[in-house]
DNA sequence: TACTAGATAGACT
DNA sequence: GTCTATCTAGTAT
């Protein structure tokens, strides 16, 4: 409302060409926006997780697997994998280029854009619990089983430019503990002291940002 | 902090 | 047909 849209672009397919760790971290900070026809949702990516393909026990690509469900994750980079989960759809981004599934998880947001829709989507006032959590930041933003395969540098659902994080944690991923060794790989990021990450946790280590 | 129910698609036998 | 799962919300301890 009065807030200038103008700027707001898909990023550029060669975003999505870096290695699966290095887009985990150039995602936060990044704009998640979701277009339909009740209006605009949008936040601030704040946390990400990487499974990186064939070799990692806990992606649904381990070992290649290639089945209906994970055929997109061996598609070009920068599209969505969308996957049902219980009652909830969660939200990956394609990574790895052609023939090597690799995604990125994102798993919580900033709110910026609609918040009034993204409240009404989700049934609840409290800014704090709308969008920190990867079930819930679908919800939020109406992103659904119907987004599987798009592109995420064309309308209704893409990621723009957003702010540069001064400091990222790294951590455990989380909700793998059935993953072997695997689930100790510190493949989590999220912008450090940020309040929307969906799980308050020790890092391993902390990078300063040095890029953007 | 820990547990449990909810309720569903996809993978596999 | 059976089993598992990148989760959430609610309740009990």
């Amino acid at each position: 409302m009065g807030e200038c849209q103008k700027e707001i672009v898909p990023l550029p397919q060669v975003f999505y060409q870096q290695p699966t760790l290095e887009l985990s971290k150039a995602l936060l900070g990044c704009l998640l926006v979701k277009e339909t026809n009740l209006g605009m949702a949008a936040g601030y990516i704040v946390e990400t997780e990487a499974y990186i393909g064939p070799g990692d026990k806990a992606a649904h690509s381990y070992n290649n697997r290639r089945t209906a469900r994970t055929e997109v994750m061996f598609h070009r980079s920068g599209l969505a994998y969308t996957y049902q989960m219980h009652t909830h759809c969660l939200f990956n981004v394609v990574s790895g280029g052609e023939e090597n599934p690799e995604a990125v998880l994102v798993r919580a947001l900033e709110p910026r854009y609609g918040i009034e829709l993204m409240k009404t989507r989700r049934g609840i006032q409290d800014l704090n619990n709308l969008t920190n959590g990867p079930g819930k930041l679908t919800k939020s933003l109406g992103i659904t089983m119907e987004d599987y395969g798009s592109s995420l540098t064309l309308l209704p659902l893409y990621i723009a430019k957003g702010f540069c994080p001064e400091s990222i944690s790294v951590g455990k991923r989380i909700g793998i503990d059935n993953s072997g060794e695997a689930k100790d790989y510190p493949w989590r990021f999220w912008i450090t002291n940020n309040k929307f990450v969906s799980r308050h946790q020790k890092s391993e280590y902390e990078i300063k940002s040095t890029k953007c």
